[in-house]
DNA sequence: CGAGTTTGACCCGCGC
DNA sequence: GCGCGGGTCAAACTCG
């Protein structure tokens, strides 16, 4: 069920694969540069090519209407607003949500983030003990640094639903909430509960439109779905292989 | 009792 | 350099 007066607000896409969100990955996700401003009226421009560096031939382009999504942006810093290309499209079944249970309206968008590799600027406390002021241990310190040397890609979901936390397959588990100034709503934080897996994603609810949900993955889960659905769903064994 | 959630404190990046 | 805001940690708490 879509929502149509969203559907009018902004262009309705038509894509060839259910599975969109399975098949892009990291490397594809760095190659084209923000921001990108894209409309009905250019989806036969040059506009529309850096597409082409991420999406399969198999998505048929040429149905592909992109718009920037004004809302999920003016929820973000400036800065970070150039980091999101968004796309949005309809489809039979979102890719990241499970038919078995139930499911928001199929009113989804999609963004992608640019990859980035930040740097850590020096240490402003000495190396050598505990923190003189803080009295945080220099091992604690390290070990906060490091988690921020590397933002991975990410890749944004906005849903129409009641549900905060939509079921993708895998299991989750909260670790902070913050409340984001401006929003009503508190964004929730949550990181996969596989060992060695360091996928996380953001959940919170649109200021402009608190129906929506906008859901926001970090990283590539390496490890398959942890509920059954892969073995319910049979027939489709071949997305074990997109650890989206 | 273990797993998951809540929540206040803390750190870092960024804009001014 | 300072202050603000977002992201994370971890102790306390809740729940099954």
């Amino acid at each position: 069920m879509l929502n149509q007066s969203l559907m009018e607000d902004h262009h309705q896409v038509g894509l060839s694969s259910s599975q969109m969100g399975f098949y892009l990955n990291s490397t594809n996700l760095t190659s084209f540069s923000p921001p990108l401003v894209l409309n009905h009226q250019q989806q036969q421009s040059d506009d529309l090519k850096p597409l082409n560096n991420f999406l399969p031939s198999s998505f048929g382009l040429d149905h592909v209407t992109c718009t920037l999504t004004q809302a999920l942006l003016s929820s973000t810093k400036p800065r970070q607003q150039e980091d999101y290309l968004s796309s949005s499209f309809t489809n039979n079944l979102p890719p990241l949500f499970s038919p078995q249970k139930p499911t928001p309206n199929y009113n989804l968008w999609a963004a992608w983030g640019e990859g980035k590799e930040y740097q850590l600027a020096g240490s402003k406390r000495g190396c050598n003990g505990d923190d003189p002021i803080l009295g945080v241990s220099t091992v604690k310190m390290k070990k906060m640094k490091a988690r921020r040397k590397v933002r991975e890609p990410r890749f944004c979901f906005k849903t129409m639903s009641d549900i905060d936390v939509l079921d993708d397959g895998y299991k989750w588990r909260k670790y902070g909430q913050k409340v984001v100034k401006n929003t009503l709503h508190p964004r929730s934080y949550y990181r996969c509960t596989q060992d060695n897996c360091r996928v996380k994603k953001r959940v919170e609810r649109l200021a402009e439109d608190p129906r929506m949900v906008i859901t926001t993955y970090e990283g590539r889960h390496i490890h398959s779905p942890s509920n059954d659905l892969d073995e319910s769903q049979g027939g489709q064994p071949q997305l074990n292989n997109f650890f989206w």
